[in-house]
Formats: structure tokens, C-alpha cells, sequence
DNA sequence: TTTTATTATGCAATCGTTTGCGTCTAAGGA
DNA sequence: TCCTTAGACGCAAACGATTGCATAATAAAA
């Protein structure tokens, strides 16, 4: 236990110069000759010297951490999408402190402050799903932290954003049943105030007004879909039970949620209805359980990892660009990933 | 943009007091009056002071952070663990660097050089599978900083450790199908180098003794299970045909990995083979998807939210007890989650 | 009134690096 | 020989908070 840690001026009292040479030789500072650069370096990894990140993020002011604040790693959706933003900023040197706010608005606002404490140099961050009062991050943005928005955001902010475009999602996944021949098609909604439900359910109605199909609202069922996937399971069966006890049946449903759309599934086999001959199912977020189920569920697939790379990567032109920034949105283009749930006719090979 | 950042100095001077005074102010030392207190209290929050923990951090050298290395972060497992080491963490004050192995020893490494260069005050880990060389982790200790490993250990380091009871995962698993009525039973099991399938086969083959059944050297198969979840689940599709083309087939599976057993029940199926009667399952780490399938897997749990959790006390446990630590093991029993592919008797409700 | 506690602060060094500016040496130019 | 100039470093002041050791100011004791 070497509780001696070797400093810069451990080195250059050994090599008989001062610390300012010993911390140019390092940096391969033009001015040190190249003789005193060598024997710097050798005796740093003689020492086995490590530089000290602290002292050098309070002498610039600038840590290299950046704060993530996310809902819950838990969930595919986000634990994919730090992978990706994780990948780009360690490249670039980057730390990453994660942070979760169980989707709760005072926890959100606790880790922001710890991040702030702790002198991150930016943050990404999705929003909490309780949250309404956005005076959190305004603190941030009023500080002079960057901050870029990703998934749940909140226009008013005026930061830059990266979002799913879930209105098109809406748009393809109606429109890829409408091709299979569906015609009376339900849609499992979350929580209406939330803008990505918003944004999918006028996806959905577009593509029905399109298509001269009616718009039924009997059909458009709401229920939690951001809870423990076991809950939106049962949300899932619960709309289905209520979907199929009234008079007219859909004859597909578009759920803006996997596990949603899984139940349902299972209250269809339960009440024998044939997938998807009598009911096409189709999910969102295209998570990896949609694969192994039965009928492999056709979903929106969201490319989350490369969600995660664009905010990173918008983060990075946010901090390197000292302009003025007026703030963008980046959108992503969802992608349907089609599996038998939905293939009512066989798939013609081009 | 206020990028004037207020330091104690700032609040000193409007005070007219130095910035000793409001440093042990702020910390409510006992030696400083109660109105002096107050006015720096006050004008703190008056101003927004945010106190800047790199400096605090530079002269105490403690940053407060503590660095968490994973294999990748999308896979449910570590996911799961990461929640737990965060909320047992964050509420002791401290922030947490995760950062990604991707199994790749190298990352591990210069993961390993990062975090110390932050001066985390201590890292809890998991090994990456692809790591036989240990040294990084050696030099972590021989620097002092405290070291807890997880789920994937290494004895021989010296360092306290969480893991899961694999061995008794094993015995459980094989248990069950016996008392099922099997007798005929395989095994999947992951790259024989890493402990935990070492050991969970070591289970399998003990609690096949125990009942005097015969140990099949033929239906241990042995393939690649962490991996991206479609690679195991080929995996699985694999080692099942390989498993029924031979002579004499088994009645059972038990598979180190839930996702090589979901590759078997969709090879079992396409052969119109039943599951459970003909062929029961059972797989490992109780995945979210086992629940979705069909038939739904019964399989090991390994509480990997405790399991982090653990971790974390395990860590706290170690920084504050300023004696000799020798190193000691936490084992967490596993239990099994019985659904249908397995359930060959009807359960009797007790 | 002088001395001794007590209380409430101030001083200044420190944590490890970075960096603007000054200094010294030796080589080259006039 | 004197002056420039470039090259190679050293000096010392930051960065913001903490803390052991004074030191004032007031109160209590003598």
C-alpha cells in the first residue's frame, strides 16, 4: 500500500529542474529540449507518476466529466443509448457521471445539482417523466453549462435536442398495416401529456386520413407505458380486454409500446384470435424481448445507439463552437422492423 | 450566460470576512458566531453559490467519486447491478463513473488509467471476460485505492468480492427438473475458463450424483454465451440440433444462459417436440424476456439488484473501516423462477 | 485594573498543475 | 568587443476550498 503519491515536482526534484519544465516536457511543450523531455518521460513511468485530472480541472476550470441524467439504466432504451454517447465522448476524453432520476422530478433535480457540485462540463440529459417545472435546468443553462436534451425534451428550453421522429414512426408502422390489409386499425397510447405519445398518435391518425380511413376513437385506448415492464404488460392486456368487449373489433392494433403490444398478444392467443390473420399487431421501440416472443412482434425500432452518438456528438459542437448558438434539433428516422405479427401476406422476395 | 463563477472569496468580501470564516460558516463549525453563520448562509443562496468540489477535492484528495466498470451496460445483468450500486452510493454522498469494458481487456485497462487519473475514491468492477492478465487491477491496489470486484472475480487478487452462488444455481436448477421427473438431462454451458460456468455445472453434476443419475459427458455442451443476445440464441439453435441428432436424446435442458434456451425452445418447436413433456427447460440469470416467451422459461435469478446493492455496502464497508482488511467474499443465494417450460407436474397450491 | 479564559476570526500554507513573463546562456551578427 | 536573438528554463501566481496556528476582542476571574 503506496499511499505516496508521486507528483510532477517528485519528478523534477529528481531530475534537477522545476515543476514548470516538468510539466511543459510532458505536454511536449516546443520550448524543452528534447534531451529534458526524454529524461521526463523516463522517469514519469519510472516513478509510475499519474497525472493528477483534479488539480489540472481546477487550474483550467474544466473537469472533463460530463453529466448524463437519464430516467433508469434499467431500461434497454436508455442503457443503449449511453452505450452510445459513452463510446463518442471517451474518445474524446470525456468522463462520463450517470446519473438516474427513477423518472421522479426531485430526484432530478438533486443530481443536477450534485453534477453542477461537481463542476461537469456539460450535460445530456432525458427528462423525467413527472417532471413540469423546468426551473432546474434553467439553472443549468443560466450557469453557463452546456446542455443538450435527448428523447424527453422540452422545446421551451431552448437547448439543442435530439429526438425520434415518432410522428413518422406513427406514420410507418399505420402504414406498413394498411399495406397488409388492415383497415380498422386500434392504437395503445401512453400518458397524453407527453409529447413522443402526442407525436406517434397524429403519426397514426395521418396515416388513417391518408389512406380515407375513419378515425375511430373508441380505438384509441391511453394507459401508463413508461412503468416496470411487467405493469405495461398488464396495461397491455387490460386495453385488449377492453378493445375486444364492445361491439366492433380492430383488426390490428398499433401499441406505442412493446410490452403493451405483448400482452396483447397473449390475451389474443388467450381468447384464440389468430396473429395476424384475424389481428395484426405492431410495437414500438423494437426491444430485443420482440424477437423471441410468439409471433415475433413487428416494431419501430429507434435506433437508440446511434441516438445516444448524435447527442454526444451534438454536445461536443455545442462546447467547440465558442459562436453564438442558436439552437437545433436533430431528428432521427425510425425504421420498421417488420416480423410475422404483421405479415399477413408473404414476404415477396425482390 | 453569467460565466462569472462565485467562489466563498465572492461572499467573503460582501461580508467583509475572509474566506476562512465563511468556509467554516458554510460547514457550520461550532467556533463561528451564530449571526456570522447566518449572513454567510444567506448571502450564500443570495448570490447561488455553488460550492466547487474539485478544489474541495484537491485539498482534501477525495474526490467523492467512485469509478464502476462494466462489461457494456445493455445487457439487463449489469444493467440491473448498476442500479443498485448507484442508489446505495448517491445517498452517501458520492457520484459514480461507469465506464464500459466491452470485455475487451485493453478498454478494461485504459479504463483502469482513467478513472485513476480522476482520482476516483475507489472502483468497483467486473471483469472482463477477455482480461487474463491482471496487472491494471494489481496497480489499482498498489496504489491504494479501494478495489471491489463483482459477479466476474478473481480470487487471487486479494480483494472482497459479491458474486453469485453459481454453484448452487447449478444444483437448484438440475433439482427441479429431477423432481419433474427427469432423468435424462443436458447441459449448456458457457467457455469453460470463466468461474461462473465452472461452477454452475459443478452444481449440475453434483445434484445428478446426489439422485445416483448417470453424468453424460455427451450432453454437456459447451458454446459461447456472452455474446450479443442473437449470437447465444444461434448458439443455443446450435448445440440443441446437436444435441437431438445423436442417439439418445434427453428430456431435459439446463442452460447456463437464458437466451441459449430460448434458441432451444424455437429448435424443439420447429421438431415438434413438447415442451415440457418431452423435453423441460431451464435457464440462467432470469432474464425479462423469459417471461414473454412461450412457453414462459423457468430459470435461475441472481437478484442482480441486490447484488449491486451489496457491492456498494461491501465498498462503503471497506473505505471506513481504517484497519487491515482482510478480504472476505459476500455470496448471494440464487433462486429459481418456475414457469411452464418446465412444469411437467401441476403445481399443487399448498 | 490586570490577568486569564473564551469566543470569533484572520493568516497563510497547502492540494498538484498550468502558464505568462522574466532570466540566463551561448551562438551569431555588426 | 558589444549587442541581438533564439533557445531552454525558472519564478511565482493562479484555480477554490480547507485548516492549523495565530490574534484580536470581549468576558470572566483575580
Amino acid at each position: 500500500m503506496k499511499k505516496k503519491k508521486i507528483t510532477i515536482r517528485d519528478i523534477a526534484d529528481k531530475l534537477d529542474v522545476t515543476a514548470s519544465t516538468v510539466s511543459r516536457a510532458l505536454k511536449n511543450h516546443p520550448r524543452i529540449s528534447d534531451t529534458t523531455k526524454k529524461a521526463v518521460v523516463e522517469m514519469a513511468d519510472k516513478l509510475n507518476y499519474q497525472p493528477n485530472n483534479i488539480a489540472t480541472a481546477l487550474r483550467k476550470g474544466k473537469s472533463n466529466i460530463i453529466g448524463v441524467i437519464i430516467p433508469t439504466s434499467d431500461r434497454r432504451f436508455f442503457a443503449s443509448v449511453i452505450k452510445g454517447i459513452e463510446q463518442v465522448l471517451r474518445e474524446e476524453g470525456y468522463n462520463l457521471i450517470i446519473s438516474q432520476s427513477d423518472d421522479i422530478a426531485s430526484k432530478e433535480e438533486s443530481n443536477i445539482e450534485a453534477l453542477l457540485r461537481v463542476q461537469v462540463d456539460g450535460i445530456i440529459a432525458s427528462i423525467a417523466r413527472e417532471t413540469t417545472d423546468y426551473s432546474h435546468f434553467e439553472r443549468v443553462i443560466n450557469r453557463g453549462v452546456p446542455l443538450v436534451l435527448f428523447d424527453r425534451v422540452n422545446e421551451e428550453l431552448g437547448v439543442n435536442t435530439v429526438v425520434n421522429d415518432d410522428y413518422q414512426g406513427g406514420v410507418i408502422a399505420v402504414n406498413h398495416l394498411i399495406e397488409q390489409g388492415c383497415t380498422k386499425i386500434a392504437h395503445f397510447m401512453g400518458k397524453r401529456h407527453l409529447n413522443i405519445y402526442q407525436e406517434r398518435l397524429r403519426g397514426y391518425k395521418d396515416a388513417l386520413k391518408e389512406h380515407n380511413l375513419p378515425i375511430n376513437e373508441d380505438w384509441i385506448l391511453e394507459g401508463d407505458l413508461i412503468d416496470e415492464t411487467e405493469q405495461v404488460l398488464e396495461t397491455g392486456r387490460r386495453l385488449t380486454h377492453k378493445l375486444f368487449e364492445n361491439g366492433e373489433v380492430p383488426d390490428a392494433i398499433f401499441s406505442s409500446s412493446d410490452f403493451a403490444a405483448m400482452g396483447a398478444i397473449q390475451v389474443l392467443k388467450e381468447m384464440n384470435i389468430k396473429i395476424p390473420d384475424e389481428v395484426a399487431l405492431v410495437g414500438f421501440s423494437n426491444d430485443l424481448s420482440t424477437s423471441f416472443i410468439d409471433p415475433p412482434l413487428t416494431s419501430v425500432d429507434q435506433h437508440t445507439r446511434q441516438m445516444g452518438e448524435l447527442a454526444a456528438q451534438v454536445f461536443l459542437q455545442q462546447i467547440n463552437s465558442d459562436s453564438k448558438n442558436i439552437p437545433f434539433d436533430t431528428t432521427l428516422k425510425p425504421e420498421l422492423i417488420i416480423r410475422s405479427s404483421s405479415m399477413r401476406k408473404e414476404k415477396v422476395n425482390a
